[in-house]
DNA sequence: CTCAATCCCAAGTAGTTTGGTTGGATTTCG
DNA sequence: CGAAATCCAACCAAACTACTTGGGATTGAG
């Protein structure tokens, strides 16, 4: 049930991305030194947001990636999706309807249904523009003291 | 984020516990028939079982597994912690505070912390009881037909 | 008393996934 | 031009998953 390394360091990335929207572009070095691992990781991953459509690029010198819509309009949803390959718990939830042969009879289906809708419910209803206020207003009592 | 087949196999074998508690002890090769797995696979989940006290073993011929407890007060929350080693999506919100060093600073940690609580509420809020009879129920309806 | 049914246990193993690294090609700003 | 940056594909070690194998120990029934 563990999240993986790819959704914690990519989400990240895109809150940070959210941060800075309407700044311009920022490198996948700065967003990796952000987080303390390797440029190289980091670029794999937002190329997946990339060809997922979540995020601009822009190549060379002064180059860098931008959300390509406003954070209000993202849901971390949509990016562990593209991260994680999917957010199902198990297959036989997912729309795709990769559901198991016995799927009628099957005396975990409803709990698995219920988990699912829990989980879709919480992961579409916060959006990238929540995550980078809650960040802003918490560094901010942190600077408080 | 996916479930392993520990969860999968371990918690319908528990069900099946539950359908039949109070009706002396059911065997792993019943167990195992029932979906069609391996009986020493099956054997090792439910001596996970065994070892966390969720269920209770005889040795011998007309041996088997039986609940521990009446299926009313064993919720899934507990079976899957056992079967799948934690149900946390992500080490830092586990309560056994293995938290990443800047989790105060961290922008997603809120997030985590909703689907963490959203999941262990449904969890914990469902028993083996809740699932038999919604089983029972609904084969019920099928024969109807 | 024996023997078959059953739990108990540890080790091995093939395949997949994770979490990266390496090496280089391409584009563009200054 | 050259440095800064994206792009891309291949490679790799380590961990994990989903089992199997090969036994030993216990106990009820005949």
């Amino acid at each position: 049930m563990k999240l993986s390394t790819r959704g914690r360091y990519g989400l990240k990335a895109m809150v940070d991305l959210a941060l800075a929207y309407g700044n311009g572009p920022v490198s996948t070095a700065s967003l990796a030194a952000q987080q303390g691992i390797s440029d190289a990781y980091l670029e794999q991953l937002i190329g997946s947001l990339r060809k997922a459509g979540l995020v601009t690029s822009s190549r060379g010198a002064q180059g860098g990636y931008a959300l390509s819509r406003p954070p209000e309009e993202i849901n971390v949803g949509e990016i562990l999706r593209v991260l994680e390959g999917s957010t199902t718990v198990i297959d036989c939830v997912s729309s795709e309807h990769v559901s198991c042969d016995n799927a009628c009879s099957c005396s975990a289906r409803p709990l698995w249904l219920k988990l699912q809708a829990s989980i879709n419910e919480v992961l579409s209803a916060t959006s990238l523009k929540d995550m980078a206020d809650d960040y802003r207003t918490q560094t901010e009592r942190t600077l408080d003291k």
